[in-house]
DNA sequence: TATTGTTATACTCTATAACTATA
DNA sequence: TATAGTTATAGAGTATAACAATA
């Protein structure tokens, strides 16, 4: 039980092929058992993905993109519950949501009854933008299904989600 | 076909407990059935482990890390072969190695046949080092088996490759 | 002329700490 | 005194383009 997991570690390549004959694959070794290696790896296939498909027809980072789709399903939501959904810190939130404020995408509000906090909503522009990218986000995701099966797709949403609970 | 995966999409909380109960957790909407999204948010648990069991002990970055234990692997390497398996651009690649270089991890040697290219070697310090946060990274992988089963835990490396494959 | 690797520069992102206002 | 949010500053990370050496 000390050991990683074998299969992985000791697989044969089962790499990138790339356009030129001239790069031989690497061998991954134990980095094979790591899935924090893995992930990485994988998220550029899905960031460039997003990119093409969301980040610059929208002209949204992704974690603009995310926090606008949390607004768009959560309809009051403060500053204080969105960084802990996106794992952000506060000074990083309010450049994020000073940004978007002036795009015109949201609006700052008095919190009806606690005055150092802030109620965040979309405004109509907003509200069309998220509207418009969740729509954009389907052929994004159908992308991915040439490499996955939508089981497959179902099942790794599923792990990863076992991964990131609090 | 159009739309998203229905279940995540319409699924309920299912979201993160937080110690205080002020905090409610946010419903996901259509984020819920976008990879991208749960990717990232799964790479806030394995980079947190990461940095407790290797990242701060070991004084490496990821990358650092990853570029090592790839060297461990596969003896002599051009920096050609690596930018390209760990999607870096080549003058991160040149800043990388020279800090690892200057901590005496690793050498340059000159490329027998191609004066161009280089080979990259580890040194016998670079190899203890390595081999130690190889043993560093039983550990790490446990952990996470806190919330996967070792099933689930090959089962999503697996997905992750199949998302990773050029 | 193409390729490998390096240098130089600028830009983005993120983290820490100090500050304001409410409670 | 504690909390929500903001401001200020500095540090790390990344990308682009220009350059040197070799093929």
């Amino acid at each position: 039980m000390k050991k990683l997991a074998e299969p992985a570690a000791a697989a044969p390549p089962e790499d990138c092929d790339d356009a030129r004959p001239g790069a031989p694959p690497l061998q991954l070794g134990p980095l094979g058992g790591i899935v924090g290696f893995h992930l990485a790896r994988a998220a550029v296939t899905t960031v460039d993905a997003y990119e093409r498909h969301i980040g610059k027809p929208y002209e949204l980072r992704k974690v603009e993109f995310s926090l606008l789709m949390l607004l768009r399903s959560n309809s009051p939501v403060s500053p204080k519950q969105l960084l802990q959904s996106l794992s952000l810190t506060a000074p990083k939130l309010t450049i994020l949501v000073d940004g978007l404020e002036q795009r015109g995408l949201l609006r700052r509000e008095r919190h009806p009854t606690d005055g150092r906090s802030r109620h965040l909503v979309l405004t109509d522009r907003g509200r069309r933008l998220t509207d418009s990218a969740t729509a954009a986000a389907s052929p994004m995701e159908l992308e991915l299904l040439t490499r996955l099966t939508r089981a497959e797709h179902a099942m790794l949403i599923e792990l990863l989600g076992k991964l990131a609970e609090r």
